[in-house]
DNA sequence: ATTATACAAGAACATTTGTTCTGTGTCAAA
DNA sequence: TTTGACACAGAACAAATGTTCTTGTATAAT
């Protein structure tokens, strides 16, 4: 992934101004060092940059541009600690659509939403994100209204992960445990114990994440 | 030298803000958190708290606050970053015993287990603490063995609140929402809505505290 | 009672700042 | 030659944002 050699100085431009000033630039700012006078440009070239994860920007925020340790998807940002984690909220799981799978080219920081959680919670190390859970369909996976749902974008699903599935001849998202049964059954365990398994052929789902942790707020 | 208390509300509030946002706050926002509608009252105040030496201003530049090292407020204990709160994970919550109340002297470095949350997860300032779930006797809460309840050890309930409640009687320990109806019945409903509430006497359960998160781990 | 200081409030205004719009140039592909 | 993508430029505009001004209250010191 390579940047042009106006974006290289943006960038440079703007980690040092930070180290110096204590707050980011501003965009004629940024402009004077790139030496180009039109904020449309430096405009046009910071959005590349977040597209490419090397930094965020807040919307209509004056000085709002905030670098990021490396450029990868999604991945821990600007926080002292390295026990934090911001894990991007993509936006809702329904029951009745498939899950928002995060698109490898749009930075998740594009999202106005996140949220940050500990390595205490999260030990993944991979790309995640969050989805929040909107409906009563997701109760027979001990999920709530309103819970906030992490996932990890990974299809290869072991026995006994908890996976979002989309099913595609009942048009429905669910939560559940996933085990092989033969080579022609899957059999999608809810998470509550009283309730029965749902068998389906693997040709009818899709697997769209796996589940790796549950925050609910009261 | 002392803060106002004020003063003291606007250091927190830009420190916390630098450290989610990665920018300053705008005089604004300061003052949005500061419970003032007025520009001047921020400023002022602000040019006082440089004057001290808790952080510098930029002459007309938008978000131009830099918070200094010298001056900040004690940290959160034990960790860099006030954004991290550390919450003592005392026991077991398990449906055959009271739930174990902590020492109101207790400090997280005390106990051998905690775990890190963040405010985002966690918006008390009082004292909290932590169980984990013991059990599937939970499920009509939608909680999961093996989640982590954190709660905050409070007895005064208002109608909604999801309560650790002791049934003496029982001799059960249960999760439910909390209903006054009347003065001689209590409503305490599950969170799964596909289950009935149970009534029982106020004499006959103890409030043991009050849940404010649930985390899940898988 | 008066004065000084600290802190506050709201309004008005000026400046900073980011976005949008229109247009141009270069280059590669069709 | 035409088309589309990319990068750029400048102007205009809207919104964000900080400063200044005037006025007020509370408290302590004189």
């Amino acid at each position: 992934m390579t940047l042009s050699p106006r974006q290289q100085a943006m960038l440079q431009f703007i980690r040092e101004y930070v180290e110096t000033n204590g707050y980011p630039p501003s965009i004629r700012e940024i402009g004077e060092a790139a030496h180009t006078s039109s904020t449309s440009v430096v405009s046009y070239n910071l959005n590349i940059l977040q597209a490419k994860g090397y930094l965020t920007r807040g919307k209509e925020i004056s000085r709002g541009v905030r670098l990021l340790q490396t450029g990868s998807l999604p991945e821990t940002v600007g926080d002292p600690s390295d026990m934090i984690v911001r894990v991007p909220v993509l936006g809702r799981i329904v029951a009745s659509e498939p899950v928002p799978i995060p698109d490898d080219n749009v930075s998740p920081l594009d999202v106005e939403d996140s949220i940050a959680l500990t390595r205490d919670i999260l030990q993944e190390n991979g790309p995640v994100y969050a989805l929040q859970v909107k409906g009563e369909s997701m109760i027979d996976a001990l999920i709530h209204d309103g819970d906030i749902v992490v996932m990890k974008p990974d299809s290869n699903v072991r026995d006994g992960d908890l996976v979002a599935a989309w099913l595609k001849v009942e048009k429905a998202t669910t939560l559940k445990r996933f085990f092989w049964e033969g080579k022609d059954r899957v059999r999608l365990q809810p998470a509550n114990p009283t309730m029965g398994p749902i068998y389906v052929h693997p040709s009818n789902l899709e697997i769209q994440g796996k589940v790796i942790a549950v925050i609910r707020q009261l």
